[in-house]
Parts: C-alpha cells; sequence; structure tokens
DNA sequence: TTTGTATTGAAAATGAATATCAAAAGCATA
DNA sequence: TATGCTTTTGATATTCATTTTCAATACAAA
C-alpha cells in the first residue's frame, strides 16, 4: 500500500521531468507515515526530528507536489493552516469537525454526492471538487 | 429592509453596551449597499473612497461585530482573504464557485441539509453550523 | 567526468489579520 | 454646558502562515 504510493509519485514525478532528490524522499516517507489531517507546521517539526537539514520551504513545496500528484489532499479547516490527508485515488469524504476537541469524523455519504451533482448540472457547472464540512460538539464535548 | 437591519445591529449594540459611532454607523451604511461575498478589502476601499478617514483596523472589528450580530455571515473561499455576505435571520444557503470567473452562486437543498443533520445526529454530534462549496466551471467559462 | 538544469535551504518578503496604545469621541452625570 | 470616566479609533507595529529569492548544491544525461 505504501509501496504503491510512492510509485505512484515516482511515475508522476517521471513524466513531469522532476528529479528524484532525498528531501522529496524522506519527506514522503514520512507523510506517509502519518494519519490524518496534519499540518505542515507538524509535518515539517517531524521531519526536522529525524532530517535536521530539511527547510521549511522544501517541506510546502513537496506537500503541494503530492497533492498535485493526486497522492494527498489540502485541507482548510479554520484555525488558518492548511492542512494535508492521505487521499487515493477515485475517494471521497468530507469531515464532521468538532470546535470542542478538534477531533474530526469521516463520513461519506452518496446521496448528498448525488444531489450536488444536479444542483451544478442544474447551473450548468462542471464539477472540479467541493467540501463539506459540518462543525458541532461531538458527545464527549457536550457533556 | 436596509431601515430594519440598522435597527437590528442598533439593539445588538445597545444591548452589548457598545456606544454609537459615527464609523459604524458608516460601515453599516456602505456593507448594506453592497451586494455577495465582498472582500474585507473591497469593503474597506470602498469605505475609505468616501471616508478617507477611516482605518483598516476598524473595518476589520466592525465586520466582526456585524457578524456577531447576525447581520452577516462570514465566508471564506480559497482565495486566503475572509469574505462577509448579509445574513438574514434563519436564512441559510451554500456556494457554487466558479474557479474561471470568480462567480458564485448560490443555493439552498433541504433534502442536503436535512441529510447533514442525520449524518450528525448518528455521530452523536450538535451541530453549529455547516460549510459546503461547490467548486467548478461555469457554462462561460467551460467555452 | 563534465555540464546544464532542477532543487534546496536560509533568509527576506508578502499579505492578511491582530495587537498596542495614545489621542479622540461618546455618554452619564453634575 | 462642563466634567470625568470609558470606549473607540487609527497609525503603527507585530504576528503568523506561506511564498519568493537566489546562491550553493545535487541530479542525471552525455
Ligand atoms: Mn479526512
Ligand atoms: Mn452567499
Ligand atoms: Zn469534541
Ligand atoms: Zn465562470
Amino acid at each position: 500500500m505504501i509501496l504503491e504510493k510512492k510509485k505512484a509519485f515516482n511515475s508522476f514525478a517521471a513524466e513531469k521531468g522532476l528529479r528524484s532528490t532525498r528531501q522529496r524522499d524522506i519527506i514522503l516517507d514520512i507523510f506517509l507515515s502519518t494519519h490524518q489531517h496534519i499540518s505542515v507546521e507538524e509535518l515539517y517539526l517531524k521531519i526536522k526530528s529525524s532530517n535536521p537539514g530539511i527547510g521549511h520551504a522544501t517541506v510546502y513545496r513537496t506537500l503541494k507536489l503530492f497533492a498535485e500528484s493526486g497522492l494527498a489532499r489540502e485541507i482548510h479547516l479554520h484555525d488558518g493552516q492548511t492542512r494535508y490527508e492521505h487521499a487515493m485515488e477515485g475517494e471521497h469524504h468530507d469531515h464532521l469537525v468538532c470546535t470542542g476537541c478538534d477531533t474530526i469524523i469521516e463520513f461519506e455519504d452518496e446521496t448528498i454526492e448525488k444531489l450536488q451533482r444536479e444542483i451544478a448540472s442544474r447551473h450548468g457547472f462542471k464539477i472540479n471538487n467541493h467540501k463539506m464540512e459540518i462543525y458541532g460538539l461531538c458527545s464527549d464535548c457536550r457533556k
């Protein structure tokens, strides 16, 4: 699974004429070892702990590449930081965000997706992507 | 309609013990005269053209107040700027955003809203608010 | 190797939003 | 109307995430 993703990114890089670098390998490894909606800064710190030489800008640049390759998805919740999550071909989900404890629950709802497509086509739009976030309090935080 | 909104904000201000100031009056007037998803900077420039004295910070502060009073709603699309739109009691809508020309189409879909409530309750969440944006190309931009 | 180009990282720059704080304005009271 | 207290304002500085710059370095093709 992780190996497949690495291969996928390598083909993407090859097609784009990108060079293979130590930094990108390291960042990819560490990104793939994380779970769930990690912020750039969080990932940067994680990377730096084992690879002090790697710079801020490189992490930013590389995560953009991952997103472009389809390996990662950029997320914007409302704390002013860009986050990334793993993305797999054809998979999509939305988020239920607890504003109390920052827990994020992922969900999929094909009925909603279908309604979205209908709304878009009714207005002559060709959907590229969408986002849907439901903010509220989880059961723990309501106690 | 505009008058009602002004009254509503004035009662909100009164209840909160806020003073009534020339600046807030002006900003409210101009905000109410605009349409659709204006960015803070756009509004600031509009305001400055007739009222050069008013400062940046005051516009930011005042828009926050409008949102708090329920008069305005804060919007975050993905250009890194906060936008505000008029909000009316109990009204809610979502957005279809053209990434070609920045046109925004508003829509409401009660079926989707209901499904959202179901999803939330299935996970024990109490919804506070939500956002849903569909990004794509409008018919003009696809030509 | 050599050579041309892509990549990197430190540092500076950007841009939106917020904080600071002295001066000005609002308002209750005398 | 004048006084005094408190809020508000606006210039400016600051913060913070992200991007840009650019010289040094690394990659890969020949
Ligand atoms: Mn997710
Ligand atoms: Mn709207
Ligand atoms: Zn919670
Ligand atoms: Zn368009």
